[in-house]
DNA sequence: ACGAAACATTTTACATTTAAAATGTTATGC
DNA sequence: GCATAACATTTTAAATGTAAAATGTTTCGT
């Protein structure tokens, strides 16, 4: 299989292997996150005693500039709310983080980032961005356009698949 | 920035901008995995009541006709030990894997899948490719083999950036 | 206004994950 | 041989994840 016979394949053949490649590119896909995310799980572990959740957690209070409400944090962070809840504790516990009322909906908080919350998180960021850098950092500025963009084309797949149920 | 002035950048800046754009790429690669592996975890669930790492599991164990310790079950999956333990205690009460010692190492179990094992997981793996045909089946063959190509790249520069670990 | 429905969050219960300690087995150095 | 280290697995504790119930707030039709 996979050979230059392919060409000789009906049309019933020809979809079965395109579906195994499909997969063969999934698991590909699925390998590289886990290997890029176990590591940078343990880098947060070893030189900042936190944890990823946390992390994402804090990376989107410091790129929303006016705090953002817990709903938007679980969208954001594709979580369910529940989660939200309990790192939002955590963080507040640390000062990390601190959470005031909305005047106009007594049902949100706004969640933002305190002083030291900024000043931690700055420091822990520039460290992400390195070890990011050094394990992508060989590819070139082609290749990594190539992929923004096949990456795209994935992301709309997927979410096109979502609406028409059938499979 | 990211505009036309970039080709007059220095060196640092420029080293700061690449940083940028691969953690924009790693983003767009977390985002990517997410999406497909909700979708997988939910199909599993509503249609064959199973998880994603107990199909796994069970999956590395078809592609391995000669059975496998929970060892290698662990780094092929890259998860921890202990997680395997649970989902080996499942699956054998189950009945879709069995254990068996090894005669000449009593550390470990050969573990493989049981008649009825392979008769369910064929069914599952069935419907398993459909589903990611299904996602990223709008790629071209083209597409395909560039990111597959573009992936290996990835996987290369992650494990190489493992060995020294200077960032 | 009033009641019902929608909304935002928290709480609860439970499953899963990892890291690390514990247990038992094998290999190695002296 | 015996102590020690390496190995394979299981167990444990803490963090994280989901789903669903509970609580309080807002909106909307009437």
């Amino acid at each position: 299989m996979g050979n230059a016979k392919d060409v000789a394949l009906d049309h019933e053949s020809r979809l079965v292997e395109d579906d195994h490649q499909a997969v063969r590119l999934w698991l590909r896909l699925l390998t590289c996150t886990n290997l890029i995310e176990a590591r940078l799980r343990s880098r947060l572990r070893d030189e900042f005693a936190t944890t990823l959740p946390r992390f994402d957690f804090m990376a989107q209070l410091e790129r929303a500039s006016n705090g953002l409400t817990m709903g938007e944090l679980s969208r954001r962070m594709m979580v369910s709310g529940g989660n939200i809840s309990g790192i939002a504790l955590q963080l507040e516990g640390e000062g990390l983080i601190h959470r005031e009322p909305v005047p106009d909906n007594r049902r949100s908080y706004c969640v933002r980032l305190t002083e030291l919350g900024h000043s931690v998180f700055a420091k822990m960021a520039a460290r992400h961005e390195s070890w990011i850098g050094s394990m992508l950092g060989q590819l070139s500025a082609d290749d990594v356009d190539q992929l923004m963009n096949l990456l795209r084309e994935v992301k709309v797949g997927v979410a096109h698949a979502e609406e028409g149920k059938a499979d």
